[in-house]
DNA sequence: CTAGGGTTAG
């Protein structure tokens, strides 16, 4: 009705009649109402613009943008936004390079966009740039500039500078809190991103949605059940419980924590069930306890309901095919991936088929697949290949990539590790010295070790040999005890591991004090009941600690979940759920 | 026209 007569309208008329239809996703009668335009001003083609990208059709916001007479701010506003709220940074960087060489001087409009570009894409010298701009041209320094100032420096990894804007807003609101929560979580800073939480919440800032998928992945993060359940009752307070994404943070926090029956129950829950990354998130979590095939299972399921699988789907399955020995399996997934779904395959993909073939003694199959892939191999997909070569004792290969992780990274302790305890099997004492030096000259130190668990909504932290604990003395008697019961049912202690300058008995007393077996150790002697012990770990579980917590299972008749830095073991009556595969 | 979030190998 409106159309027919549409050239008698007055032109600001017509201009809010084709926003209103781009705005309600009628893109169609937008155009249509366009074209019927007498003359086209420079302000209904960036409404068109504007329709155009928030429909995702960024080819003809594009030719449109190219072919208009003459552009305003909002022009060029709309479409570097466009292109970078689409991840197309760098063009999005590049207009905007061109808009101020132009003489153009950006608003705060353009900034948020170009600000959020700068995070995409790393580009902190740009944003420090924008930082001095902002500062020194009286723009308004408003909660989204300054959301979004912290937001890049806390992407790109500079806290500091991120912590100082956010100090120096004037006021703060929820996005402003949730930017600092996720900033931090991000950069491993948990507790200062719980603190934040926290903070919010008695200066009376309700936490919405966002907040919560932040600061349940922290949770995640620190394993720490008990305040990962705390939060998932304020969420279901507050109805964010709800929202897929919430959903899809909390079965990965429940089962980070050890407890995949309640990913499970969140995953089950009716509504909106059809979202791949609450799907990829539940493959994940059958893959962290060694259910490989469910895994695989749910998978199927999905493709049936039709929900495209995306990049981290696969991820979670060939990593779940990896731990459960399945390399068939596992092989075909990865064609799939590649053929079926055109998915580009990342450097994580390939370091889990690496891991895959690695784990299931096709030492030279996973290395050719390193030397033929078409990305540049990184010290960490060495470092799976080398992991692999140690479990099937393949040192003649372990020497050749040794070096390949120290030449791509000279400051890791694990291969000069490894290459001395090779020398040393093998009697080559001036090699294993010479390995010695070289560490002490660059300073290289092995990563500390360290084990926690929560007793009573503590937490308790253990390194290894750490005497600090107040429960030292019980400890360590304890530990003794139960060394001498293991060894009576044949327990021998697996000294391979350990840097090799000490004798056989200061070997054996180093591992007896591994972090985990303190905890372990702790955690027994403080709780009575029959429940499960949670213990959680920031590296993998050595050879000896993995056969001594199947003894101690079997001695003490308890159920034992350790969470290593890659997945759940759970010990029980003197065996272990992965099965001796990890 | 503008800010923040979920799944992820070792």
């Amino acid at each position: 009705m409106v159309i027919t007569s549409g050239c008698c309208l007055e032109k600001f008329v017509m201009n809010h009649l084709i926003n209103m239809y781009c705005k309600c996703g009628d893109l169609e009668s937008g155009i249509t109402l366009f074209s019927v335009l007498p003359r086209k001003n420079v302000m209904s083609c960036n409404i068109l613009i504007g329709g155009f990208v928030q429909n995702g059709d960024l080819d003809s916001a594009r030719i449109l943008f190219d072919e208009m007479p003459e552009r305003n701010l909002a022009t060029w506003n709309a479409m570097v936004g466009g292109l970078i709220q689409f991840e197309f940074n760098e063009e999005g960087l590049c207009l905007f390079g061109k808009m101020h060489g132009m003489g153009l001087f950006p608003d705060k409009f353009t900034l948020g966009s170009v600000l959020r570009g700068c995070a995409g894409s790393k580009e902190v010298k740009l944003g420090q740039q924008i930082h001095g701009y902002v500062m020194k041209s009286g723009i308004d320094f408003d909660l989204v500039v300054g959301s979004s100032l912290a937001h890049m420096y806390m992407k790109c990894g500079n806290m500091s500078d991120g912590e100082k804007v956010f100090e120096g807003m004037p006021v703060h609101n929820v996005i402003a809190c949730n930017t600092i929560i996720a900033g931090r979580a991000q950069n491993g800073y948990s507790e200062g991103a719980l603190d934040q939480f926290n903070l919010m919440k008695l200066a009376g800032l309700r936490p919405d949605k966002i907040t919560f998928v932040s600061v349940i992945s922290t949770c995640s993060e620190l394993a720490t059940l008990g305040q990962g359940q705390q939060v998932h009752a304020q969420a279901i307070k507050s109805g964010a419980d709800a929202s897929v994404s919430v959903r899809s943070s909390l079965v990965s926090m429940y089962s980070k924590c050890g407890c995949l029956e309640d990913s499970l129950k969140v995953f089950l829950e009716p509504e909106d069930d059809d979202d791949d990354v609450l799907w990829s998130s539940m493959i994940a979590a059958y893959g962290f306890h060694g259910h490989g095939q469910e895994a695989i299972k749910l998978f199927e399921q999905m493709e049936k309901k039709g929900i495209e699988p995306n990049d981290v789907t696969f991820l979670s399955l060939l990593y779940a095919c990896s731990h459960r020995g399945l390399k068939e399996r596992g092989t075909e997934l990865f064609r799939l991936m590649v053929d079926e779904y055109k998915l580009k395959p990342r450097l994580e993909h390939y370091n889990c088929m690496v891991d895959l073939l690695g784990r299931a003694g096709c030492l030279e199959e996973a290395e050719a697949l390193i030397k033929s892939m078409p990305i540049k191999p990184d010290s960490i997909i060495w470092k799976t290949l080398l992991s692999a070569c140690k479990i099937h004792k393949n040192t003649e290969m372990a020497r050749r990539v040794a070096e390949n992780v120290l030449r791509l990274d000279p400051q890791d302790a694990v291969p000069y590790v490894l290459l001395s305890n090779i020398h040393a099997s093998t009697k080559g004492w001036g090699d294993v010295s010479e390995m010695r030096k070289t560490m002490r000259d660059k300073n290289v130190k092995k990563e500390p070790g360290i084990s926690w668990l929560e007793v009573k909504n503590q937490v308790h932290q253990f390194r290894v040999g750490d005497k600090s604990h107040p429960k030292w003395l019980e400890i360590d008697e304890y530990l003794k005890e139960l060394t001498s019961e293991m060894r009576k049912r044949g327990y021998v202690p697996d000294t391979n591991s350990v840097l090799h300058d000490m004798d056989i008995e200061e070997k054996e007393y180093h591992l007896a004090h591994h972090s985990e077996k303190l905890a372990i150790a702790f955690a027994l002697l403080s709780t009575t009941s029959g429940a499960p012990i949670r213990v959680m770990k920031n590296m993998r579980v050595c050879n000896d600690c993995h056969l001594a917590i199947k003894f101690i299972s079997e001695i003490t008749n308890r159920e034992i979940v350790v969470r290593d830095a890659s997945r759940f073991h759970h010990f029980k009556h003197g065996k272990c759920s992965c099965g001796d595969y990890w």
